[in-house]
DNA sequence: TTGAAAGCGGTACCAG
DNA sequence: CTGGTACCGCTTTCAA
């Protein structure tokens, strides 16, 4: 090895990429033939086979996925378009779609739009990569995006919003029905004067999560007490709690998120109110923190397994047909009664 | 529109992407002209550039950056590894990563290493995009990662534990120095029988954290009454902290990072222990939650901020001289004085 | 300043 | 089954 006659080249400054020419060249056949090598199903004596792979492995090639992906194949490149990865929710979501992507051989590309001004020519830039399609993960978001995809023929799943155009697919929680259905238990529970904390109008589950509560008093013959606005963060449930709890008499609070639900937690814990003796608290969503002990809030599951799984599936759809008319995936909440209803 | 002869044209099963061809095509310039139009600094007459940009917007027209990445330049691909992205100070480093790189033009892969087996066949499959550079964000992560790397001679900027290598950067947290920190906290504030839950093995930073929390007791003419080991979770914390207060007189507990002190607290609150007055805890970390109304955990600050931008400094410098010395930055750790000491 | 042409590293089709 | 060859879309010489 230290006799390598190559060693010079080898302090070469910047040593190439291991290429098919590379392996070819060592292992004595024609490029065609490595690139066979690589390729499943393709024809190739098998004894050939091995030597070119034993040969590869020794150089330590690999075939480039840039070049694979420029000749014509799919790039296995996905972005994945987060509105603000700093919520629980999001980032669970996204944790799960990594790990299922990367299964399946796609590459995640994240974006972050949390709160950008430059977000327009940010995903200018990223839509320079032929990319396979676009995921986006985000309750606030612009159609604009979508059409931009649709111009450079770039399929759309969307998440927490429903985006009607061609090669977009959507994937929805039921938010009205979920929200109506923390309503319904807290009025079983026997509470009157019912709270809510809804979300920024600029999210579409805002209003729908709003609604459902309204309808489910509604016919029990009850109106919210008071309804106060957050971010959909921890700190905004705490000052919103604060809020109405200082100008209202409630005895129950239904918020938009999870997140929100831990802040007022937070709020009425420091205040010493007894929950759920004096007042119940219930949230939406069911992060993981939500199970926690020392917060165990009960709460309206919208499943993020099932979202991700509902993502994964109608991307392989769209993959395969990619005519296919748009669909949208419901994702059905459930109940979660923990300790604090 | 509606009359446009090419009507027939749009309705192509799969429109191709538009290129640079196209674009010459209708601005009526050479390919080179196009390209030129979108490197900065080339000579082209302002004029002409114009004409070609205007084409270009028409078209809807972007330079393939597979293409580009292919004819000699960067792919401006970078992957980030995690270990588990479920966990909440990873998930926090990823998102403040993601934001930094996008705005610096540099696009992330995400890799999710949590619990997987298949992880070499992951991360064989994305070393065939040639990488600018991997991020590894691992408490307990294979050199063997680092060694792949230094094969296809793509940069290595690894946070969480020190990997002495060429191509290598480390970014690393003082963790010695900052438990050391909490145990003397819990000392001043009188506390004497002192219990420590640490991490798992695998992670050089549970020995470390460990170590200085020892080191402070042992100045103090002291020994932990008790050590437990726990997993990162906060699920793991709670069991942890059943075990130790179920088996030992304990008047303080530092935990080796801040999902485990929360655990901990949770058992703690429903024993009806009262922390800080009987009982103190201390965390490592920081995190978002950690601040939290009804959390608001002491703890050792972790500061991802300054992480972050350790990574991201390295990874320009690493690009703008890939044959520079390997470095180490160091992350400096700052006691948070809260509720819980 | 410009256009033509040679790669970049693969894939896929061609004839053999 | 195999090697040769023409692309993929862009960047970058090289002459003009």
């Amino acid at each position: 090895m230290q006799d390598d006659p190559n060693i010079s080249k080898r302090r070469d400054p910047s040593p190439r990429r291991v290429t098919a020419q590379d392996v070819a060249k060592e292992a004595g056949v024609s490029r065609s033939a490595v690139s066979r090598a690589f390729t499943p199903g393709a024809s190739l004596d098998a004894e050939k086979r091995n030597t070119i792979l034993a040969a590869a492995f020794k150089l330590g090639y690999r075939p480039n996925a840039l070049a694979a992906g420029l000749s014509g194949g799919r790039s296995h490149l996905v972005a994945i378009f987060v509105g603000d990865m700093r919520n629980a929710y999001d980032s669970e979501v996204v944790a799960q779609l990594v790990g299922r992507l990367n299964a399946l051989g796609k590459w995640p590309i994240l974006i972050d739009g949390g709160g950008r001004k430059a977000r327009d020519a940010l995903l200018g830039e990223v839509f320079r990569y032929p990319l396979d399609a676009l995921i986006m993960r985000a309750g606030s978001m612009e159609p604009l995006i979508a059409e931009q995809c649709a111009k450079l023929n770039i399929p759309v799943i969307c998440s927490g919003r429903i985006i009607e155009a061609d090669q977009v697919d959507n994937v929805c929680c039921r938010n009205l029905e979920g929200s109506a259905s923390a309503a319904r238990l807290l009025i079983d529970r026997g509470r009157h004067r019912i709270a809510h904390i809804r979300g920024p109008e600029s999210y579409g589950a805002s209003d729908e999560r709003e609604a459902g509560m309204r309808k489910a008093l509604a016919q029990a013959g009850l109106a919210p007490v008071a309804v106060a606005q957050g971010t959909y963060t921890v700190e905004s449930g705490y000052q919103a709690a604060r809020d109405l709890f200082g100008r209202h008499e409630i005895d129950a609070l239904h918020c938009a998120n999870d997140a929100m639900a831990i802040g007022a937690l937070g709020y009425l814990r420091e205040c010493g109110v007894d929950v759920p003796g004096a007042v119940s608290v219930t949230g939406f969503d069911d992060i993981a923190m939500a199970a926690w002990p020392g917060i165990r809030l009960t709460t309206v599951q919208n499943p993020i397994g099932a979202a991700v799984s509902h993502i994964v599936d109608l991307l392989e759809r769209r993959l395969s047909d990619p005519q296919k008319p748009s669909e949208v995936a419901w994702v059905e909440t459930q109940l979660v009664l923990r300790d604090t209803h």
